[in-house]
RNA sequence: GGGGGAAUUCCCGAGCGGCCAAAGGGGGCAGACUGUAAAUCUGUUGUCACUGACUUCGGUGGUCCGAAUCCACCUUCCCCCA
């Protein structure tokens, strides 16, 4: 399923087929966490960016509107009409993040839901019900993600908690596959990685979720309090334990440079709200370095935001006027800006596989290492 | 013609003798954002030689140790009665 195309150093250029179509890596999945890209994004402007992979919330559809309506309905894709791949994250994430409405036991975590306050368990057969329902090609596995920095033993302890909720995650997903009715009997899983800020305990972690010879393997935990550097050198003590034939996500990573440093790393896929949370912020990446455009300076500049991107953005209108509806609060601004930012990560995950499959990468990753992290100043 | 009320820093608006360069909004300016409780949050917004000084609360003149706050007159605006 997951071919290795080409090599260069530990970064990567692979192909991974599914039934929904075919993944070309390093890849960056767009975030649709409520079945749509924040900004007034449709599946059709997801084509328009050159979106591959389409990733969505577990718990967020969870509670509205509900998996089993969607299942009903005939499954996610049909549901937010998006016929390529599509990877649903576990509701781990919001183990971390809605930190203050959960309660963790070795059962599943209780939440109250952050809509009405209403009550809610998940736990690891909960989360891949879920997910056979949203019929998604990668389910992600139900795990604890662990702010950084905590305290060695709790890491240590949750991570080996999280190891138990993969198995759990495992037998379910086999049993709900072999069911009838199924919404997409092909459902694979993703194991997690854990372990915080500890390599020991990283590597540890990894070297017993790879004897589940799982169909992919994510590192999480990271980006969740810990300096850049740190990232890579957990990223850098783990790789060498994760599967060679196997894709490798980096969840939640993140900004331009990171990503390429990771891919340089030997990670396959990616997703990040930043495209998309900077977009409607007005914070734009560019390949002349990142702008705010809400920033004064731009009040009568006629050039496109960048004039070397061919989004359509770039190809109609002026940063003065996409200013303007920032300014006018107009939805417009953020619409054309997030269309900007993903295209421009699609991009970048583009030059990057054009760089590996022409044995240029090394090459490729110093000269825009520096690039991707400056200001733009023109 | 008679009576009453109001004028505050870019705007609205609080303040009604010292703790006032003056609350709170809005607007402006800038920053943050990494498996999305985020069209959000934070800082800043009189001047300067900036841990201090100076100028400012419609205008002018007064009272007081001290005035955005009290008094007199003037200017402008609003309301009511004729």
């Amino acid at each position: 399923m997951f071919d290795l195309l080409q090599q260069e150093g530990r970064a990567r250029r692979g192909r991974f087929r599914t039934v929904h179509g075919t993944i070309e890596t390093p890849v960056f999945m767009n975030v649709c966490t409520c079945a749509a890209v924040k900004g007034a994004l449709s599946t059709l402007d997801l084509q328009e960016v050159n979106c591959q992979v389409a990733l969505c919330n577990t718990y967020h559809l969870h509670i509205r509107p509900g998996d089993r309506l969607i299942a009903g309905l005939g499954g996610l894709h049909r549901f937010f009409n998006w016929q390529g791949p599509l990877l649903t994250d576990s509701g781990g994430f919001q183990v971390f993040s809605l930190a203050s409405l959960r309660k963790i036991t070795e059962e599943g975590v209780h939440f109250n839901s952050h809509t009405d306050g209403a009550r809610i368990f998940m736990g690891p057969e909960e989360s891949m019900r879920i997910q056979s329902n949203l019929g998604s090609t990668i389910a992600m596995a139900f795990d604890e993600c662990v702010a950084n920095p905590s305290p060695r033993d709790y890491v240590r302890a949750s991570s080996e908690r999280t190891i138990r909720w993969l198995y759990r995650c495992r037998e379910e997903l086999d049993r709900l596959n072999r069911e009838e009715g199924t919404v997409n009997p092909h459902q694979m899983l993703f194991g997690i990685n854990q372990g915080g800020t500890y390599e020991d305990v990283r590597v540890e972690n990894m070297r017993r979720i790879a004897e589940l010879e799982l169909p992919g393997y994510a590192i999480g935990g990271l980006a969740v309090g810990e300096s850049a550097e740190v990232m890579y050198d957990i990223i850098e003590a783990v790789e060498p334990e994760m599967p060679a034939h196997k894709p490798r996500y980096l969840m939640g990573v993140g900004t331009p440079a990171n990503i390429l440093e990771a891919v340089y790393r030997g990670i396959d896929f990616f997703d990040c709200v930043l495209p998309s949370r900077n977009a409607r912020h007005a914070n734009l990446f560019t390949w002349r370095g990142k702008m705010n455009l809400g920033n004064n300076c731009y009040a009568t500049d006629t050039r496109p935001i960048d004039p070397d991107c061919t989004c359509p953005t770039c190809r109609h209108y002026s940063r003065a006027y996409i200013r303007h509806l920032f300014k006018a609060r107009e939805m417009l601004a953020m619409r054309l800006c997030v269309l900007h930012n993903l295209y421009f990560y699609n991009e970048l995950m583009q030059r990057i596989r054009d760089a590996l499959d022409e044995n240029r990468f090394t090459a490729f990753y110093h000269d825009y290492r520096e690039l991707l992290t400056t200001r733009l100043s023109d």
